[in-house]
DNA sequence: CGAGTGACCGCAA
DNA sequence: ATTGCGGCCACTC
């Protein structure tokens, strides 16, 4: 509510999406960490569904799950994603998963 | 305008 | 160890 304050006033999808926009190149972030980050942790799947109907310019290759796994409805499946990640030097197995994961894991407060 | 769905996460049998 | 279910918000049909 506070006037002064935009990110207060923004909603749920625009500040996933101005998250995500921060996501620096060679890191990744998770669903859950964007819905925190967003004011609702539990809403990890809404994050997922502003993927799917959000602005398709921003850098969602570098969302994935927990795990680590790289999402199943990227846009080309999994194996372009995995591409994308592994040119920013974060490298996937065979699995369509982050090798080292924790290592590439995007830190805000860092 | 109402209802269903979604690229998820965490916890309970 | 695996399977199943509820929860959250925005968007589509």
């Amino acid at each position: 509510m506070t006037r002064g304050n935009v990110e207060v006033s923004l909603n749920f999808r625009q500040q996933v999406e101005m998250w995500v926009a921060r996501i620096p190149y060679g890191q990744v972030a998770t669903y859950g960490e964007l819905a925190a980050l967003s004011g609702q942790a539990a809403a990890a799947r809404i994050v997922g569904g502003i993927a799917h109907y959000g602005d398709p310019t921003l850098p969602w290759h570098r969302v994935v799950n927990r795990f680590g796994g790289l999402a199943s409805g990227f846009p080309g499946g999994r194996e372009v994603q995995a591409t994308l990640l592994n040119t920013e030097g974060v490298p996937c197995d065979e699995n369509h998963t982050i090798i080292n994961f924790e290592a590439h894991r995007w830190r805000p407060l860092l």
